[in-house]
DNA sequence: GAGATGTGTCAGGAATCTTTGACAGGTACC
DNA sequence: GGTACCTGTCAAAGATTCCTGACACATCTC
């Protein structure tokens, strides 16, 4: 029988996949990297864009699991990072988002928290 | 016949979706709202937040489409704006994502534009 | 009129995200 | 050695978002 699990993000991590969605140039990485595979450096001369920028764009997704980078080495010895988008699935209802935000944690709201500070 | 119209939702109107749940407060908002529908100023109390702070958060759930408001006069002549979520569906895939940033316009990306700006 | 409750808006500062240029390290080729 | 690719990171500037404390307006009750 056909495996359906019934989607039920946490919180958090319906978090970092909407807000890394929620931008035209990650929109258009995911759109580009549908077509093809690619590595950053072609990947930021084909979408147009600085390196440095597409490579934090580009972590910001596989954060959320939205994409997956594998380091590969060429022929000619060259390590290149290559990205391709993940299977990914979610659906958006009142009834999942609900779900969802009883489930936030305080390590969400701030992007990133030094587990030093909250010990005040 | 059971009506299902595939989803196939613009990249400026799933853009504005997403940038609008891809916040924890919002998604808080969303969830107290599924409770049960309730005016600004109670909601405010509610959920522990400001009053300009939650009017501008409903706006931006509002102008997604996520929440509807209805400015209603109660029996004492008070004009209250109650809140309700609209009953949105979207599913989140990488076609999805890819469609949808093929009609990104400029507009989008900054989050308003004056007209008059545009005719440079 | 004073007080309580509703609505909405605005200016200003705090906190985040986005973007760029420069740097460091690696391998292959002329 | 010098050039051309690749990778990654950092600091500093720019642009948005988030948040708060006033303010203005309206209605009902005391």
């Amino acid at each position: 029988m056909p495996e359906v699990p019934p989607p039920a993000p946490t919180g958090d991590e319906l978090l970092k996949v909407l807000s890394a969605l929620g931008n035209p140039h990650r929109m258009r990485i995911v759109a580009a990297l549908m077509e093809s595979r690619n590595y950053v450096s072609a990947l930021a001369r084909e979408i147009g864009m600085g390196r440095p920028l597409l490579h934090m764009h580009l972590q910001r997704l596989e954060a959320a699991g939205l994409v997956v980078g594998t380091l590969e080495l060429a022929q000619d010895g060259k390590a290149m990072k290559y990205f391709e988008v993940a299977p990914f699935f979610y659906e958006l209802t009142p009834h999942v988002i609900a779900r969802a935000a009883a489930t936030i944690t305080e390590t969400a709201d701030r992007t990133d928290r030094t587990p030093k500070e909250e010990a005040k």
